[in-house]
DNA sequence: TTGTACGCGTTATCAA
DNA sequence: TTGATAACGCGTACAA
């Protein structure tokens, strides 16, 4: 087995609370004398503490749980990568929990990470307060949260958003600016409110306007590339839009996806705007006109937030970052 | 605070060894009526027992370390999710560490690792015994490690793996096939080993097809799309290559927006072929010919082998698993 | 079948 | 400045 505190006393001469001093930087309690020694031996045999054993006493793991729906979508693990970054800055470590949603596994991560003792979650698998039951397990272990991404309901979480409505909003006035007028829209699931809040600003756009909407033209994907696809075939084929508006970058990839197989060219038959900007879109042709979220800096930010809360025991102070989002406008858009 | 077992024990009326043996399904020991009695106790209160707690006794954290140099990469997170999945079916959590192939990251994050007793790891950066204080480091203490992707060297570490020299073999026969005598070669840095494997079967089969080999047209990038642009550019430039071989798919893409902008039509004026099959290479126009290799079920294989060797205390056993590639041909190769 | 008591490797308390 | 010793929450040998 490894070495312990107790060894390290023993070959040091030392109690093990002298030990445990240097170990914590103690400057009370311990000469400069006793402390070289101690370290030396430490040095010596490359001791590291058990931070299991130290988890007991502390009541902090120094680990943070992260749920997602799925780390293969780009959106999240440039979003684990910007929360990882910051997080092992602060010497804290991630445990990676996919759920694709599901509300079952988010149920099982949430109860295995409480047993591991994490110091805090960052969610971002729908509002927590969307779900009754995930609401009232996180609210009576009060344990920190973070939402990201998707959430913001009456403000019973600290959370990392963008102002989807807003957005949504510039990007569906970019089309109607082009002249488009039956303007296809494809949506995520509606138990994501970031779903919603970026419908509202599609119709905001219209209204603005003067140009009515139809219910017709809204689909429904589930985030990904076929969901994209799916909604996108059916609006090509039933409907006579001329611009598609996908709520993120993966299901306008599906689009392309559809276009193509129909014929049918962006932008010249259809126009065409996304929503993440995902770095591998420079792979599309034409290039996608997309709106922008700094995904990794909201993973960034919403771990400053986590760590916040934690170290410092707000826990109880809610805080909601918003940050921008900017329209990229490059080939898969053009005037009707 | 959580409940504990001596809270449970006391509710119910019983001894804490009592509790215990319900908790984990001790057959012996305890009666039927009291174990129902214990249940219930714990059903009603929702009871979790502290892993932590449990975790000093056992020796066992029920979490593996998850050694890759960046997550972003599709390659890693489709690998992450073939380990997690596997994992989670056992109980196992998995524990996110980005290096960056950086040696700094990757001893900092070993040392972690070890310090919140991960049951074992695996590891994607590099072969361990390429790097001495890597490999010194998991010998001393004896962590169950498996590699995956890059490394076999002597057999030290069990890992799933695939033949990089055939499969390198087969791609660069491909294009030999189609006519091409100058192929160039986009490599990747020489530290990891599958670059060099791969090489072995690029110069293979132009020894096969008696094509004298030129040391010009072989580069080297970071396996990232940066990487494959910057070797494109150089090498359509600078020399007389009608084909282009990327090792992996990410620098494919790069060799695409280098042909692109130097204003090269694949496959017309210059033939591409990558490897790995990456999801969203269905992006690309034209679709590019890659060599397959099975991510996702490599993760899968790598997590169950580390998962024997600690459930079942083979860590002595080296066992090497190789996995098929698959040449798929698309639209970006062509006879020259 | 049941329960007491010890130990896991730390940190924290308090007396010396 | 030091160091015994009691926690932390659990599993388990051993005694009852």
């Amino acid at each position: 087995m490894s070495l312990t505190i107790k060894d390290i006393a023993k070959m040091a001469g030392v109690s093990i609370t002298s030990v445990s001093r240097v170990l914590n930087n103690k400057t009370e309690g311990i000469s400069e004398s006793t402390r070289q020694r101690v370290l030396k031996i430490i040095e010596q045999h490359n001791y590291r503490p058990n931070a299991i054993a130290r988890s007991m006493i502390t009541k902090n793991t120094k680990t943070i749980g992260l749920i997602i729906p799925d780390i293969r979508n780009p959106f999240f693990s440039d979003l684990a990568r910007g929360i990882e970054d910051v997080a092992s800055e602060s010497k804290y470590s991630i445990l990676l929990c996919n759920t694709d949603s599901t509300l079952g596994k988010i149920i099982d991560y949430l109860w295995l990470l409480k047993e591991k003792n994490v110091d805090g979650m960052i969610f971002a698998c729908s509002d927590p307060t969307l779900n009754r039951e995930v609401h009232t397990f996180v609210k009576q272990n009060n344990i920190p949260v973070v939402i990201v991404d998707r959430g913001l309901e009456d403000q019973m979480y600290s959370g990392v958003f963008i102002d989807n409505e807003k957005a949504a909003y510039m990007a569906t006035k970019h089309l109607l600016e082009l002249s488009h007028t039956r303007i296809g829209c494809i949506s995520g699931p509606s138990f994501i409110k970031n779903s919603n809040e970026r419908l509202e600003g599609y119709f905001k756009a219209h209204q603005e306007f003067g140009v009515p909407t139809d219910k017709s033209l809204i689909r429904v994907g589930e985030y990904v590339m076929e969901g994209g696809y799916q909604a996108a075939k059916e609006l090509l084929e039933q409907t006579d839009v001329t611009a598609l508006f996908a709520f993120n970058d993966l299901m306008a990839f599906g689009v392309y996806q559809a276009a193509e197989e129909l014929g049918l060219k962006i932008p010249d038959d259809i126009s065409v705007v996304g929503f993440d900007n995902l770095k591998y879109n420079l792979l599309l042709h034409p290039k996608l006109t997309t709106m922008e979220q700094p995904i990794y800096e909201i993973g960034e930010v919403a771990t400053k937030l986590l760590l916040e809360q934690i170290e410092e025991g707000k826990s109880d102070q809610i805080k909601s970052v918003f940050l921008d989002t900017k329209l990229i406008v490059r080939e898969s858009t053009k005037k009707r």
